[in-house]
DNA sequence: GAGTGGTCTAGACCACGTA
DNA sequence: ACGTGGTCTAGACCACTCC
């Protein structure tokens, strides 16, 4: 093979100062440390403070800062692992987990979830909205579709508004019988309002966890969860974890 | 005067502009499409370059978009689900799955993984590099490690080298009962080798899908997949879609 | 009000793919 | 050789938090 790979590539400037910086981190800062503000990291490593930026935006993508407007810059503790598998192989809301119900609506669906319904697109759905916490801090927002079939005997007590009428419509759908369920996760980024209520900017990087609860041989409700991608680990399948703790 | 709230919040041009050229996604452009280039687009919707790739960024972020440097920006197909659940409750490589061993290296493998491993750090362990594809496109590569005593009989059948060894150790790895398995999904950012084998620039957003097997009461072999978090969604548990196909 | 990170500009040059 | 996206600069102003 010819290929001599001698040639000197040369490092965008920004990525030699994300490891540089990423090494700092590791060796000079405690947690919760505040850093230099940028534009004295900037002037302190000879670049424009846009170079600068692209650094530690990278070092926040990967969750090693943590950067807040008004503020300044912080290293960012571990992430926090968040259960997500079939330790929940369950109906949401049926124990006592860590989501707590915010408020519920009649709304038209997003295409995509009208789709995996199998409901008409356009037709309203009862929407849940849900936010989970670990340690007080604001993890994840989701939005739990759940079309009018699955809880039959929700129209006679219509009465409830807010989180109330939310705790009904999970209490509704915990009376059929779950058959299974299908998970799927991807990258995207935070609406306005879920980013607003896990305190983070519009168009913060988020995993999008997408459930499918299944009952009576068809889709019975659609769940989309966000989760600050910054701070969270998602984990699958407990198993292991008793496995070594037993062994 | 009460300070009525209803003040236009000055949204961000560059959040004003993705959702913009989002809605013309939907409905003035194919999938594959060629879009017009960034000092183009910059100049009709009169801002700067690096507002429009604000733009832009977030939008390959969320899959819409796919940029190529010489070549263009284009409209993404939408993501391919990747399965990474359960359906490959197994030891890796067990069956003809999309995986494509090429090499195996004997290193020290990150603080981070060693700890999983509950291996002295610094401690050399064989390191199996795996690379995933979906309909000839790559969209994962994988780092696995797997300690000596996991694969007691290797040392004898030391002489291979290359792809060849990487599928010895993983004949080696099936022998070991696989008692449980573990797994967990961050966000990262993908390291300068990843991103040639997954031909993206380095630094590109990426699913880290971390999975431990186990056996005899301890950790075998840990891995660590890199999927591009631009074209790809993961799924787990697909139970549900056979109980819908059966329905 | 002072200080922080977030947005935006109008340029320049570089690395890469393709013709 | 050309056109593309990628990197980089040196400024400016804005939105937010805290004092």
């Amino acid at each position: 093979m010819g290929t001599t790979q001698l040639d000197t590539v040369p490092e965008p400037k920004y990525w030699h100062l994300k490891t540089v910086l990423s090494e700092a981190l590791d060796s000079e800062f405690a947690v919760g440390e505040i850093l230099p503000n940028e534009r004295e990291l900037a002037a302190r490593f000879g670049v424009a403070r846009a170079t600068l930026r692209q650094a530690l935006e990278q070092l926040e993508l990967e969750g090693r800062l943590q950067r807040r407007r008004g503020v300044g810059t912080t290293v960012a503790p571990p992430r926090v692992g968040v259960a997500v598998g079939d330790a929940e192989q369950a109906w949401p809301g049926t124990a006592a987990d860590s989501w707590q119900a915010v408020d519920c609506l009649e709304a038209a669906p997003p295409a995509a979830v009208a789709r995996l319904l199998g409901t008409p697109a356009g037709r309203p759905v009862h929407t849940v909205r849900r936010i989970r916490r670990t340690h007080g801090q604001p993890v994840a927002a989701e939005l739990l579709y759940v079309p009018g079939h699955s809880v039959p005997g929700l129209a006679a007590i219509d009465t409830a508004s807010g989180a109330a009428r939310a705790r009904t419509v999970l209490r509704e759908l915990q009376r059929l019988a779950l058959e299974g369920q299908d998970r799927a996760v991807e990258l995207g980024s935070a609406r306005a309002e879920d980013a607003k209520q896990l305190d983070r900017l519009p168009g913060a990087p988020v995993l999008l966890v997408t459930t499918r609860y299944f009952a009576e041989g068809a889709t019975a409700a659609v769940a989309v969860a966000t989760y600050r991608a910054d701070t969270c680990r998602l984990t699958f399948g407990e198993t292991g974890v008793q496995l070594l703790a037993a062994g």
